[in-house]
Parts: C-alpha cells; structure tokens; sequence
DNA sequence: AGTCTAAGTAAACAATTGTTTACAAGACTG
DNA sequence: CAGTCTTGTAAACAATTGTTTACTTAGACT
C-alpha cells in the first residue's frame, strides 16, 4: 500500500464532523475540510465520490442509550435528560447531534436520518421501558422535547445563565418522564 | 412616480419569505426569489441592499399571543399549544418561524433574533401570567419545548399520523403548563 | 406635448463553489 | 533495482453565486 490511505480518511471524517458541525452542510466547503486535514481537496471525491457522501459517512449517530433495567422507575426521565446532556458536553463533546440538527434544517436527507434514528433508537428504548404500546407516539413526543432542548442550547447558544442546568434537568427530566410512561389520552 | 415601488418592494419579500421558508437562507438564491416576483434581481440590491438586509426584511415576526386572562388557570398550556397550532397551520400558514427555524440553524443573526423574540415576546407573556419572578427561566423552558415542537413537525416532518394532534396538544399543553407555572426547583 | 425622474432591465463582473484531469511521489513486489 | 500499483497534488473546469454598471422604459408634472 501507500502511505496510510485509512489515517487520511479519518482525518477527513473527523475535519468533516467539526465543519458541518460549527457551520450546517451548505456553508462547509470540501477545501476547508481537506485543508483543515492536511490534504488535497480531490481526496475527498477520490475517497467518498462526493461532498455529500462524505457527509452521509461523517454522520453516522449512536445515541448509545444507558441500561435503564436497574434505574428508579420515577428516576428514568432525569437520568435520560443527564445521559444527554453528559454526552453533549462530556470530555470528547459529541458534535453528531449538533451536526445532524444544523444540517437536517435544509437538507432533506439530514432530516431522514434524524427521523430513522427517533424510530429505530429511541422508539427502542421506550418499547423497553414502557412496553410496545404506543411506543411511537411516546418516541415522537420525547424527541421534540430533546430536539428543541438540543436546538436551544447547541444551535442558538441558550446557556447556562439563562435557564442553570439543575433547573433544566429536574423540569425537563419531568417531561421526558411524563412523554415516557404517563398515560397518553 | 414610477409603476409601483412599493408592490414590487412588497411582491419581493413575499417571494423571498415564501423561498426561505421553504429552504432556508443558503440554498435560496437572489434569482429565483426575484424571478419569482416577476422582477429582476437587481431590484433586491435597489431595494434592500442585499440578500442579507432582504432576509432581515422578510423575517421579522410576531407571535401574537392570545389574550391569557379570561383563560382558566389549568387551562394555560392547552391553550397556548393550541394558538401555535392554530397559527402554524391556520389558513394563511405562517411559515415566518419556520424561516427563522430553518435559517438559525446556520445563521448568526436569524439564531440572535429567536433569542430576541424569546426574551422578548416570551419573556413578556410568561411575566403576564406567572408574575416576574424567574420568567425568564421559565421563558427559555418554554421555548426549548415549542421550538422542538415545531422543528419535529414543520422541518423534519413528523406527522399526525406519528402521532395525533390531539396527543400532542395534551401532552405538551401539560408541559407547557408545568414550566409556565409549577413551581421551579 | 415635452421633459425629468423614478422603475426596471440586461449583461457583464468577480468570487466561490464542487468536481475532474493529468501528472508527480511513495511504497511494496518481483 | 526496475516496475507498478496506490497515494497524493496542482491546476484547470464548469457552473452558480451575489452584486454592479450602463442602459431603457414608463409615468407624472409643468
């Protein structure tokens, strides 16, 4: 082989992630990415075929969910709502989200993933938690509680001085609680 | 006078809410948006300065809140959902949040202007009905839960058949009402 | 009517975009 | 060491963008 065809891929990926990340799909360039990993902007259609391509590959989301098999069962809505916010802010801060949600805001194949992950990931997790029983509708309602927490935060800069994070938790911790196992109408 | 500056200037931002609306701040092109006014594109300049200055132009908004006080107290959130509700899918469908949602996400001064709105409008109606002490909080609670709201339904698509109005019209109204007046922790 | 001013246009401009092509440099194999 | 893929680049390409300039046209006022 070469030099390191791998290494150089993944540096485009993760230089892709921070780009669509701080700035949405449309206003990335691929000279930025390949400039910002230390290479030649034709790599990135040699490697992916593409702009978008490489954007579908950067992309990919793992919410990884906690096992809440041991978890209080008035506790579950707080501990998702701390799981979250640990994710975002953790040490290696989690940009998937941010990146999605910019992005799903014009562009249709963004939003289609948004919507595989609500009904695969997280209908996953309320099927275990509270049984299959309008596990969708409990799904769709828990995420434009996240979404629009995620999009406050993230995308328009709502910080901690405006809304402290304990408040946050407890109330909204209240709210996934109730979307999770209240009894719909 | 000439023809009619001020029904082109106002055919202009018309188009140009209609194309934003529908795609956003980059991906909306100055051509198609005077095109679409039957006019030139040179006419943007002439009258706003640029794309930039016609988005500011376009995007200005009013949430119009009802008038809250004959409404029970238990009541509030119920109502308030269903005002959204009512505006966002009324018949002259107001799709000037779904300009600022779509174009914050990449823009710096559409994210600044939700935030303005939310300290403002908000911020005004929480003070109204639950009294000064920690609207602001309860402000930006509220908005992380209509914005996700309407990011589900009117960006990425989520619909009644994922879940049914009347669902969400319960159970966000219940939310609303808990970070409108519930005591904070 | 004739004239002046505002309204509008067409076309060129300058910059930036994603992508392709033709070529150079590395590393492994015989 | 020669040969040969793979890895990489530089530069040109083609399209599209927002904006500007020079010009034309329509309407109002004396």
């Amino acid at each position: 082989m070469g030099r390191d065809a791998q290494a150089t891929r993944d540096r485009l990926i993760m230089a892709a992630r921070k780009a669509f990340s701080a700035r949405g799909f449309e206003r990335t360039t691929v000279r930025e990415i390949a400039s910002d990993a230390g290479v030649s902007p034709a790599l990135i259609n040699r490697y992916f075929g593409g702009k978008e391509q490489l954007f579908a590959e950067a992309a990919s989301i793992d919410l990884g969910f906690p096992d809440l098999t041991q978890v209080a069962r008035d506790q579950l809505g707080v501990t998702l709502v701390a799981h979250f916010f640990h994710r975002w802010e953790g040490r290696q801060h989690d940009d998937l989200l941010r990146v999605l949600i910019r992005t799903a805001a014009t562009n249709q194949e963004a939003a289609a993933r948004i919507q595989n992950i609500l009904a695969g990931q997280v209908g996953a997790m309320v099927e275990r938690v509270a049984g299959p029983a309008r596990a969708r509708e409990r799904a769709c309602l828990i995420a434009t509680q996240i979404l629009g927490l995620a999009y406050a935060r993230y995308v328009l800069g709502i910080s901690d001085e405006d809304v402290p994070q304990r408040t946050v938790l407890a109330m909204v911790g209240g709210t996934i609680q109730r979307y999770l196992i209240d009894e719909l109408p």
